[in-house]
Formats: structure tokens, C-alpha cells, sequence
DNA sequence: ACAATTATATGCGGATCAGTACATAAATGA
DNA sequence: TCATTTATGTACTGATCCGCATATAATTGT
């Protein structure tokens, strides 16, 4: 249903792909930051076929928060909750979030779409501000579900205590990314966590209680 | 020395006190957000007046985030620093950077200056860039030095370990904030990430491993 | 009283901002 | 072939942006 047959001029640009290019955008420089000529450039489309496509700036943005939301609940949370162990699924969901905060090539440095720019507009926007918590949310909900998938009979209160700390954990990471932390001090704070709240949702299995693998 | 007779027309208003109004304007919009014509009706001063004392906006907002890392110095670390135990220092730590966070009537959900408006900013402008990590070395610092006086004894890498899950939960606190999330659901998470370090870092007094202060 | 110094406000200047009107191009349907 | 529909690019709008030139006001030093 989606094929319908097409009706005038056909859009010369892909819609999916340039909106990847614009999260590229929003995610360096942010939303007040970022101008429809930064869009355009990037894009190599005008201001209008951008208008015409998305609606305004912050539809625009809002669309690339949604992209950007829609990636990391399939690859993080999908790694974390694919995994055989607790420990090992919350190692490979940093390290799947850590793909993405790094970028391709691990040097763009730019950290959390949504953590560490749309943080900043939540205040004034409260579309945006819905977008934040709800993601929040959504982590929330999977690293806990996850916790207790591989230890049912944890005590509520200490689920939601190693639910904070996973979360806290990512914001951790989002945030030094940003700063410039190399990945290697990233993925210590990543492991050692993870050892961590492997630890209190399975306390019978103690095989020492820090993050060495050495 | 700084009582120089003062040549000149002397200055209508109080540097540090209009400052202080400059800083709750980034506060809530950001520095990209920030128009030097919100500064001017803040401040109730003009453009120029606001150019000659401080710079250009960008210096602004730099000295507007000093301003902050400051406050959250002396009032949270401070706050931790002069806590007897290592569990009540924490809570004090958080409950001191949430009175920030929320604002004097507690309805602000501001959270942290730098952690949710200058880390957006970091990507584009490394003198941001550097206040943001140098806060975070200043945290990091502090909090394994509290928590190594509370535990002379510990296990370097539990030490790391501890510092990690207490910074996390901080990023985790300024961004909820800012989320909306309500200052009981924020306390909660400070409260349990307070007892489970403190149980990390002093395992023999083991008196219940949750955040249960009932 | 007068020069020197610093602060203030009006008003401008060039650039950029988000968003759009309009003419043109490229497709479909009849 | 021709009306209809949709996409595209040029060029524009009015607003806002950051920063400053300039004139005036208020102080100190002599």
C-alpha cells in the first residue's frame, strides 16, 4: 500500500538517507546550533526541497531524534538483550553504544544524539523534553526487564538500584565521550560497571568483585 | 590592592551579581540559544555595557560556566568533604548538586549548566570542550579522594570502580533533571547509588545491600 | 577649570536566520 | 496533447543575529 503509484514530478533524493545526513548534522552542532544552510550544504539539497520533504527545523530535528532513538534500541539494546549473561549483555550493550558515540572510524568524539544535545533544548522545547524521557524511559524499562530476565528472583529494591547505575553508567559514557575521553578509559568505566551490576543481581557468583580481566 | 582609587566613570551595577543573571539565562537556553539581547533584558543592561565588562559571547558564557563549576565545588563537594561517613557524604553530595539542579523553589529542572548545555557545545568549541572535562577530572578527583579517605585500605580498582558508578549517577541526576523527572524519583537514585558504593567500598559493615533508609 | 579615563546608551552594519512566493521541471492520468 | 500533481531552485522577506562606531555622561588627577 505503501507503493502507491506515484503521482507527479518523483523526489530526486532519497528521504531515509538525507535524513541520516541531517542527523549528522544536528548531532555536531546541536539544535539552535545547526541552520537550514548547515542542513542544505550538507545535504546538497535547497532550503525549500528540505521544507517541502520534513516541515520545519524542528520537525527536522525531532525526525532525527527518532532515527537516532530507533538505532540505538536495535543495536544496544539489541546486543544487551542477546546476549547469554548479564555481564557480557551489558559489556556488549556499552560497547554497541560506544560504536555509535565514537562514530565509524571511533574519532568523531560526538556521544549521544539525544543525551548530549537535546538535553539542552528539553528546557525550552517540550516536544523535545518528551523525546528525553521517553527514551530514558525506554532504557530504563529494557536494562531493567534485562536484569531480571537473568535474575528472577532479585529483590525489587536492588533491581532498581542496578537499573540506576546501568543507566547512569550510559550517561557516563554519552557525556565523556563528548569531553574527549579516549575509548579505552571509556571502556574500563564500561566493564567495571558491568562487573558491577552482574555482581549485585547474581551475588552467588562471586568471582571477584572489580572489573579485571587481566 | 584590587581598592585602585578607580579612574574613571565607575560602573553602574555589580559585575558578579549581573553575571549571575547571565547565568541562568545560558542555564535555560544554552549558549547557541542565547541571544546577546536575552542577556541585555536580563541584565536590564545594554549590549555594549555587556561587551565592554565581559567580552564577547562566547567569553560570557565561559566565565558564566566557571561561575557554576564554582558553586558546585564549594556547595556539593563541599557537602561531601564534610561529611562524616562515606554513605551520608554521597547523599549530602547529591542532595546539595539537586538544590542546584532544581533551582531555589525546587521547579526549575534545570539540571547542570555544563553537563546539559555546555556538552553540546563541546563538539564545536574546544574551550568548552576543556571546561567540560576539566569539571569532570574535578569531580572524578574528588569523589575518589572522599572515598579513599572513608576506606584507606581499598582495592584500587574497587576505588575506580566506586568513583565511576558515583560520577554516573551525578550525569544521571543533571539529566533527569532536566528530563522532568521529580526531585523524589531523582533522591531515590542518589540514595541507592550512595549506599551501594558506600557498601562497595566498606563491605564488612554489610546492614542490608538497597537503598532502605526506612 | 580642564585633560584624561572609563562607562553608558542610541543606533547602525553586515551577516545570517527561518521560512516562503513563484516560476519551472518532471512525472501521471485522460 | 494537455490538465493535474508534485518536486526543485532562485530569489526574496522580515526578523534577528553579533558586534561596534559614536556621542555623551561621570568620574579622577592636576
Amino acid at each position: 500500500m505503501t507503493k502507491t503509484p506515484a503521482r507527479g514530478r518523483p523526489r530526486k533524493f532519497d528521504k531515509d538517507a538525507v535524513l541520516e545526513l541531517m542527523v549528522n548534522v544536528f548531532w555536531e552542532k546541536g539544535f539552535s546550533g545547526t541552520s537550514l544552510e548547515d542542513l542544505s550544504r550538507a545535504t546538497s539539497l535547497s532550503r525549500p526541497s528540505l521544507y517541502a520533504a520534513y516541515g520545519n527545523k524542528l520537525a527536522m530535528y525531532l525526525l532525527a531524534l527518532d532515527v537516532f532513538g530507533k538505532r540505538m534500541a536495535t543495536e544496544a539494546v539489541g546486543a544487551l538483550a542477546s546476549s547469554p549473561d548479564l555481564k557480557t549483555g551489558l559489556e556488549n550493550f556499552y560497547a554497541a553504544a560506544l560504536d555509535i558515540y565514537l562514530g565509524p572510524n571511533g574519532d568523531m568524539a560526538r556521544g549521544c544524539l539525544v543525551f548530549t544535545t537535546a538535553v539542552t533544548e528539553a528546557a525550552t522545547e517540550p516536544r523535545i523534553k518528551d523525546v528525553l524521557s521517553t527514551l530514558l524511559e525506554g532504557f530504563d524499562r529494557a536494562l531493567s526487564a534485562q536484569i531480571s530476565r537473568h535474575a528472577p528472583h532479585l529483590d525489587p529494591s536492588v533491581l532498581e538500584v542496578a537499573t540506576n547505575l546501568a543507566s547512569g553508567t550510559l550517561l557516563n559514557l554519552a557525556t565523556r565521550t563528548r569531553a574527549g575521553t579516549p575509548r579505552a578509559a571509556l571502556t574500563r568505566i564500561a566493564a567495571s560497571t558491568a562487573g558491577t551490576v552482574a555482581a549485585l543481581a547474581n551475588p552467588a557468583a562471586e568471582r571477584g568483585n572489580s572489573a579485571d580481566s587481566a
